[in-house]
DNA sequence: TTTTATATCACGGAAATCGGTGATAAAAGA
DNA sequence: TCTTTTATCACCGATTTCCGTGATATAAAA
């Protein structure tokens, strides 16, 4: 790295973006413009000052207001020169899969060392992109899976009438509730336990409390 | 703080761990005398290094091995005369209760300022401790919740029954593995739907989820 | 030692679920 | 336009759950 790059870093962990700056500031090469703990605060600040050359933004996935997808998503909208690395605790295939989606230059665990940190920037700058092998490893694995196991896809309805079975309402009361008739919604329970390859209620509610139905 | 202190920092996030450091090397009063991944790692250090005078020891919860309950424990028995500082992502009022009958001297959240961990630390040196207002006040809260809604202690069958249950077992069949008759699975279900409160299996399954029994 | 908690079993009836096999109309997609 | 999906409703029988009201023996606690 010769040149020197002005980059962006958001999370909305004030300690842990306090280190990353801590340890990037020891790095010559790169110039801090701007630390943010929201995606918000980071386009606000690239919208206003335009002209400015922003070569790398850091950005955490869970973060409040507008989180690691989205901004991604603006950022390779707005300003598509822009290289983006994402640093998260998280190792969920499908928020990866939606951050390659969003043509995120790189992927790292906030396990990662310091070395690898240092690396996948260095890459990134350089126009490469970068993604821990453990990484490239969920991502594989979630190809595969979604293969062998197609996503289950619920109507509306279908998941209305799972979230109120979840709840603990009897069918006669969720057909009280939507206005329908007690066959109905007998009928959705049936497709449900099918559909979702369970057994009964149990599995039927396991099924939305994973799903994150019910909030 | 005129004097320099010693101090250990026990992080499994390598990158929290490197941010941490950072920011504490800038301080010139604080020598950081080891970083470990692990609670074993640090107690395994101060065995050998008896003699070694160290200040504070500043830990993560999480971490592989030796958590950082049971490090601040085997601290606190061993080293009395050594403080420490929990620094964590957690807020569960059951870990930082914990914690504070392990006698950890201070606890913040990993999304605290820099100010308020440097704060934290002289504090802690200086013979005081320190637990963030938020801290205090979920400790508050956990006290007085705990008096409302007594803890539901479940019987070790019940657990068991529970636990089949949100498997999607039916009644003989939870009868048959158990080498039970049909009849008491039926009590302790029973007994299970008053005792926490739910409508019916349903609501089971969600308290099984909820409290992890299925894993 | 007396009381309480735990673990076990039993009956009966009402209510709900489960499983199969339908139908119809409207909306969406090819 | 034709086909598929979605949303709605219906019947029936078997199984299961839910609810109340019990009992007994043993272990733990007060």
């Amino acid at each position: 790295m010769s040149a020197t790059y002005s980059i962006i870093i958001a999370d909305d962990h004030a300690m842990f973006l306090d280190g990353l700056t801590s340890i990037l500031s020891e790095e010559k090469s790169i110039k801090i413009i701007l630390t943010a703990k929201t995606g918000t605060q980071v386009l606000k600040y690239l919208r206003i000052n335009k002209d400015e050359k922003i070569d790398l933004v850091i950005t955490d996935i869970n973060m409040p207001e507008m989180d690691g997808v989205a901004l991604n998503q603006a950022i390779k909208f707005e300003f598509p020169q822009i290289k983006t690395l994402v640093v998260s605790m998280l190792e969920e295939a499908k928020k990866i899969k939606q951050l390659t989606e969003a043509n995120a230059n790189g992927y790292i665990s906030k396990n990662a060392e310091k070395t690898e940190l240092l690396n996948a920037i260095t890459n990134i700058l350089e126009g490469d992109n970068y993604f821990s092998p453990r990484i490239k490893q969920v991502l594989m694995e979630a190809m595969f899976s979604e293969k062998s196991s197609p996503e289950i896809a619920l109507t509306k309805r279908e998941t209305e009438v799972l979230k109120l079975i979840a709840q603990e309402f009897t069918t006669q009361e969720i057909a009280d509730q939507l206005f329908l008739s007690k066959h109905t919604i007998e009928s959705y329970r049936k497709n449900l336990i099918s559909k979702l390859g369970v057994r009964n209620l149990a599995g039927l509610t396991r099924y939305a409390v994973e799903k994150g139905l019910l909030a």
